[in-house]
RNA sequence: UGGGGCGUAGCCAAGCGGUAAGGCAGCGGACUUUGGAUCCGCCAUCCGUAGGUUCGAAUCCUACCGCCCCAGCCA
């Protein structure tokens, strides 16, 4: 190994740093990360900036980044979450290859070290209660205080924890403890808990272990099992690590790996907490842990957020060590991103309006050249039917248009995308007064869209054939979240719910070739924004989810009108 | 009040003793067959505060202030 040979990434934040420097100074030939979630529930976005670190760094050094479940609670953990999980890594675009590992994997070995330190005098089991344990824990001010049971001898100590093992004693009657100082400033050296007794089914290895490790006591030493060479987890665990550091100085492992911390992703208008996210699937806040509104891997991808854009916000968003809040408008400019070099043109009316075009023949049907991405001339075009009778959409229309409302009204002529302009001649209205059809003339000689004279509109709508439009289903979605800091100001972090974050559209309709759309590709609807089929579309019943709108520019001098108004 | 961290623009975030990158948001303007996209310009005399060291400090030292995490047999 050259000690200048360590590839130098683009990026850099602190733990590249720190990655870099051990490779040049020789201190491990090769990076080894891994990414170890608890499947005790479904990866949301945050997780995703680890995934993209652990992984990100291991590409870049050209080391190896393992999938290690975490499953050390069984009370928690279920097999669907370790489905799941694998899912939600390989389509954030990630393959840990054959390095797919289970902390469960390793209770022998942890059952003999933990033994191991008994013989040292290093551990023992206490038989105090849940409740004396935490009394004698002591407080963030005062010390701890040692449990009558700390000087057992080696031998009572391993004749108990393997009765632990054989399954002799009802859960919570006694724990294994680490043997540290019950006066540390440190509250995890106060003689922390090593195994606990569950009886309880594991979804890996069923019944065979009635006591498991903690996180304190698994963690590092899978680790150094794996030989992992930087475990990179997030802040909290700090107070850790000397524990960490700890339980590898006095075992007897096979490497040592070393723990570095980084701030966890927050996000404007959402919520990144698993316990959280469990509240709103189980009590039906939302319609389950994929609902588009979830922050989770599965929702935004149900959602039609591209992997490539989430890969990008977790290199925008940085690595640090400072507590942050990014605003959920740079996750949003991420996405749109991606989605604007990629995804197919197409058309779709959310609010349809009527429009006849009076001199157009009633039985002709014309087919219109419409470009797929004006992003990507290679994107090719498509042909889109346009006949006397059309949708427009309504909010493209007003009958006593505004200041700096430039599209169609009385008397104004626009362009229809890649057809025609048309002028309004009428409008037709019902009973009470609404606007139910306008009748337009529309000029034969300007057929793609550019008149022959030069003349300009001010204006380009988009628009559907009514007799060869598909009815679609739309679902609109905004943050789940009102507040910015779901939570904050004391208030119940429930009631800054947005109740109208989904919004169900049943009289939509989109073009013919939109019934083509597979489930997990994302297209632009024309003017209005991304949308993608949901998972419970049909070609017999065509929904479509709002992944985002396009920015708009006239909604914002709307919303600034109103402000300005009050 | 014990221990561990963190404070650079509205929000992220570079900066590692030589005179404040970049992105998001915002604001102007150009262009436009998506009011999209794209392009151009503006946006910290100042780095939590106060002292000190130095020719020179966001970077070093001291004190103070503020915020976050830790008292699960969760991870």
């Amino acid at each position: 190994m050259k000690p200048d040979s360590a590839p130098t990434p683009e990026r850099s934040d602190f733990l590249r740093e720190i990655v870099a420097a051990d490779l040049v100074a020789g201190r491990h030939d090769s990076v080894v990360t891994r990414f170890p979630p608890e499947p005790n529930g479904y990866l949301h976005i945050g997780h995703a900036k680890s995934i993209c670190l652990n992984f990100g760094i291991a590409a870049e050094f050209g080391g190896r980044c393992h999938l290690r479940f975490d499953d050390t609670n069984p009370c928690k953990e279920e097999q669907e979450y370790i489905d799941s999980i694998q899912t939600d890594v390989r389509w954030l675009g990630f393959d840990w290859a054959e390095h797919l590992y289970y902390a469960s994997d390793y209770f022998e070995q942890l059952y003999e070290w933990a033994v191991h330190l008994i013989k040292n005098g290093k551990a023992y089991v206490d038989d105090l209660s849940a409740d004396d344990i935490r009394t004698h824990r002591g407080t963030l001010t005062e010390p701890g205080i040692e449990s009558p049971w700390r000087e057992r001898t080696a031998d009572e100590n391993l004749d108990l924890f393997a009765r632990m093992r054989a399954g002799e004693f009802p859960n919570g009657s006694r724990v294994l403890r680490a043997k540290i100082d019950m006066t540390s400033g440190n509250i995890n050296f106060r003689d922390p808990v090593m195994y606990r007794i569950l009886h309880a089914e594991h979804p890996r290895t069923g019944s065979t272990w009635c006591i498991y490790p903690s996180y304190d006591f698994a963690h590092g030493q899978s680790d150094a099992i794996e030989g992992i060479t930087h475990s990179i987890c997030t802040l909290e665990f700090q107070d850790h690590r000397p524990l960490y550091d700890w339980f590898i100085e006095n075992l007897p492992v096979p490497s040592t790996p070393h723990q570095y911390e980084f701030a966890r992703l927050n996000i404007t208008h959402t919520v990144l907490s698993k316990r959280v996210l469990l509240r709103l699937v189980n009590e039906g806040h939302v319609h389950g842990w994929d609902d588009p509104r979830m922050p989770t891997l599965s929702g935004i991808r149900r959602r039609g957020f591209p992997a490539d854009g989430i890969r990008d916000f977790a290199a925008m968003v940085g690595v640090a060590r400072a507590d942050s809040v990014v605003e959920i408008e740079m996750l949003e400019h991420a996405v749109r991103d991606a989605l604007n070099r990629t995804a197919l043109r197409r058309f779709g009316v959310l609010n349809p309006l009527k429009v006849v075009i009076d001199n157009f023949p009633e039985d002709r049907v014309e087919q219109v050249e419409v470009p797929n991405n004006p992003e990507d001339e290679s994107a090719g075009t498509r042909a889109v039917p346009f006949a006397r009778e059309l949708w427009i959409e309504r909010d493209d229309f007003m009958e006593e248009p505004a200041a700096k409302f430039f599209r169609l009204a009385p008397g104004r002529e626009v362009r229809l995308r890649s057809a025609y302009f048309v002028t309004c001649t009428d409008v037709v209205k019902d009973d009470r007064g609404e606007v139910i059809e306008l009748r337009c003339t529309y000029d034969p000689d300007t057929r793609g869209g550019s008149s022959p004279d030069g003349r300009k509109v001010k204006a380009t709508l988009h628009w559907l054939s009514a007799g060869h439009a598909l009815p679609a289903e739309i679902r609109l979605y905004d943050h789940l979240f009102a507040s910015a800091h779901p939570g904050s100001g004391g208030r119940d972090l429930f009631d800054d719910l947005d109740p109208a974050s989904e919004t169900i559209l049943t009289g939509a309709f989109v073009e013919p070739s939109a019934a083509d759309i597979e489930i997990g590709q994302t297209v632009q609807f024309e003017r209005l924004g991304y949308f993608c089929p949901d998972s419970d579309s049909s070609p017999a019943a065509l929904v479509f989810n709002r992944t985002l709108t396009l920015k708009d520019t006239w909604a914002k001098l709307q919303a600034q009108g109103r402000h300005d108004s009050l």
